[in-house]
RNA sequence: GGCCCCAUCGUCUAGUCAGGUCCAGGACACCAGGUUUUCAUCCUGGGAACAGGGGUUCGAAUCCCCUUGGGGUCACCA
């Protein structure tokens, strides 16, 4: 494969040129669609694949598909479900065909689960055979091995032999009518050059030779992901193609097939890469790794959320996976934040949708000049291939959640207590039964100016759902200064103070602690806020310390006052130590 | 290793296709001050890049070549 020296981006088109895809205005629907395998929850890779084929589609008034590609029949007993569909619904990508699901998809070109669409493959795929462009071929796996093999030992490239074409006709047939395992492999041309006009990369050039005859059909008689790519996309009117770059290779496959099935060939777009911020494959092992070096680098030897067996076998065999609320409880437990890979995780992390969105389109694609924020309706009017980039990009936690921060101060008490409402139904119900409703409102509004996720309100506010008796008071060093030098003087001087305060509000609360800080610490608020904030928390951060005693209500504050006086010899002996 | 793709601050990028307006703009991160009862915010300022080498041109981040570096792919996975 070459590249032409002047990389021309033939078909390439700009603002006031004429779209090669569509000659007239209206002539062809552009249609699109995202076709992933079912494999649980949807990666941020593929979430951007789908949202640059969304956007393209509602770009051009057209129609964005979904295909559940599950021709593999060992991964597909895995059942790993379909959990993506709620993902793509969570980030407003919607379908207007494919799986049906909460009143999206349906449509005329399914069904759109390949597994059920093995009539038409095997149609296709008879139709290749008769025209002399496919082939029945006997070899068994550990054959195909052993010739890969011997290629790798002698240092050379490895292609199919072409040894089931010298097999006689009348052999084929006897094996054939004996039931003999098979497969059918396209017959690649190897005298012609390949030429793909990729939106994004420009033009790609395959020099005859490079590829050799791949299998389309599999053994136990389901078509290969290249062959049922190119059928479905002709059945079902794919125009655009985008997807990974790591599909560019698979291009002149499905090209070649397309030509031998005498289809039309949709438009291609290969968009960059996205790996981690240390430039790391984002895996869905990384969630195991971190956890696994958080307990090595502690010296963990158990926790309370895993069975001791499991936890064992799960930290000496680097291949398993903790199940999500395993290692989400595992990670609280340590104090380690996890890497999000999945949307799902993003969205449990407190993540905007919306936010997410605006990030994943500015990976790989730009609007141009200094625009970085924007929204889906935006993304859909400004979106056009001509501005994808081509050299991969690093997924960047910090700018994400700066972004989320942003989207959060900007939004109305009413919707970020709606948001947060919602993330503790799914994510954190204690905090709804601990509070009321202008409990809650006071959580939202204590936290909206501080929070950079969702989620950060109900790290901070723990306190808020531990019993009275339950708080643990940290022992480290930036407790022992907020406790100061005389902890109990201050701490029983504002329980008292407290105790007596006309009533439980912020104002009055500030005003009983003004006092104390007057007669006891100089005034300065501070002084006093600090030992009373280890008190009643257990630790050194929580919201302003009147909204937090109002949150906590007036008998839980003045029993946890009184717990702390009891256990300061300890506290402040654990604190020195 | 073969084949292919890519290359602007630490990161995402604008600028590249139509060479001059760019001693390269923005954002995140970072550093230094400031505001703040903790934390997080917030405000002000700062450092920070055209991978290297050859060409073409009056002129190159922009066009060409080479080198280097990064990535993808080489399955009866998708």
């Amino acid at each position: 494969m070459t590249t032409s020296a002047a990389r021309t981006r033939v078909g390439r088109w700009r603002p006031g040129m004429i779209r090669p895809m569509c000659p007239t205005p209206g002539a062809e629907v552009v249609r699109t669609r995202f076709a992933p395998s079912p494999s649980g929850h949807l990666h941020v890779g593929g979430a951007r694949t789908a949202l640059f084929n969304w956007a393209f589609a509602k770009h051009h008034g057209g129609v964005f598909m979904l295909r559940i590609e599950d021709t593999d029949q060992r991964r597909s007993s895995e059942a790993a479900g379909l959990a993506f569909l709620a993902d793509l619904a969570w980030l407003g990508i919607d379908w207007d065909e494919g799986p049906e699901f909460e009143g999206r998809g349906g449509g005329s070109a399914g069904p759109y689960f390949q597994s059920q669409r093995l009539d038409l493959y095997a149609r296709e795929i008879e139709r290749l055979i008769a025209g002399g462009h496919a082939y029945r071929a006997f070899e068994t796996p550990d054959e195909l091995e052993a010739k890969r093999q011997a290629a790798r030992t002698a240092n050379v490239p490895y292609r199919y032999d072409r040894a089931a074409l010298a097999v006689s006709d009348r052999d084929a047939a006897t094996w054939l009518s004996e039931g003999r395992p098979h497969v059918v492999r396209l017959r690649v041309p190897d005298d012609r050059e390949i030429v793909v006009q990729d939106q994004v990369l420009g033009e790609v050039r395959i020099p005859p030779g490079e590829l050799d005859d791949f299998v389309i059909r599999k053994a136990d008689g389901f078509p290969t992901y290249h062959f049922a790519v190119v059928v479905d996309d002709e059945a079902m009117g794919v125009t655009h193609v985008l997807r990974a770059q790591e599909h560019l290779y698979n291009t002149p496959r499905h090209v070649l097939l397309q030509d031998a099935l005498g289809y039309r060939r949709p438009v291609y777009g290969h968009l960059p890469l996205i790996f981690n911020a240390d430039g790391s494959k984002m895996s869905k092992r990384d969630r195991d790794r971190a956890l696994r070096a958080a307990v090595r680098d502690r010296g963990v030897t158990g926790a309370r959320s895993i069975p001791a067996e499991l936890f064992r076998t799960w930290l000496s065999e680097n291949e398993r996976q903790l199940d999500l609320d395993s290692a989400v409880a595992l990670a609280e437990e340590l104090g380690v934040e996890l890497p999000e890979i999945n949307v799902d995780d993003f969205r449990r992390a407190g993540y905007l949708p919306g936010v997410l969105v605006n990030y994943l389109s500015l990976l790989g694609w730009s609007p141009g000049g200094d625009i970085e924020k924007f929204s889906m309706s935006f993304l859909v009017e400004r979106f056009s291939l001509d501005r994808i980039g081509r050299s991969n990009a690093r997924f960047d936690r910090e700018k994400l959640k700066a972004f989320n921060l942003d989207a959060i101060q900007g939004m109305g008490s009413g919707s970020f207590e709606a948001a947060l409402r919602g993330h503790a139904a799914a994510f954190h119900p204690a905090f709804l039964a601990r509070l009321d409703d202008a409990g809650f409102r006071l959580f939202a509004t204590a936290n909206h100016e501080r929070c950079r996720t969702l989620e950060e309100p109900f790290r901070l506010c723990q306190f808020l759902v531990i019993a009275d008796d339950a708080i643990v008071y940290g022992a480290d060093r930036a407790v022992r200064k907020a406790l100061g030098a005389d902890p109990e003087t201050l701490v029983r001087a504002a329980h008292d103070a407290l105790a007596s305060a006309a009533s439980w509000d912020a104002e009055s609360i500030a005003a009983a602690l003004a006092l104390c800080a007057a007669q006891h610490a100089e005034g300065k608020l501070g002084k006093v806020a600090q030992p009373i904030r280890v008190a009643v928390t257990g630790t050194t951060v929580s919201p302003p310390i009147d909204v937090t005693l109002v949150m906590l209500g007036r008998a839980s504050t003045l029993a946890r006052l009184r717990r702390f006086l009891e256990h300061l010899p300890a506290i402040t002996q654990q604190a020195t130590a």
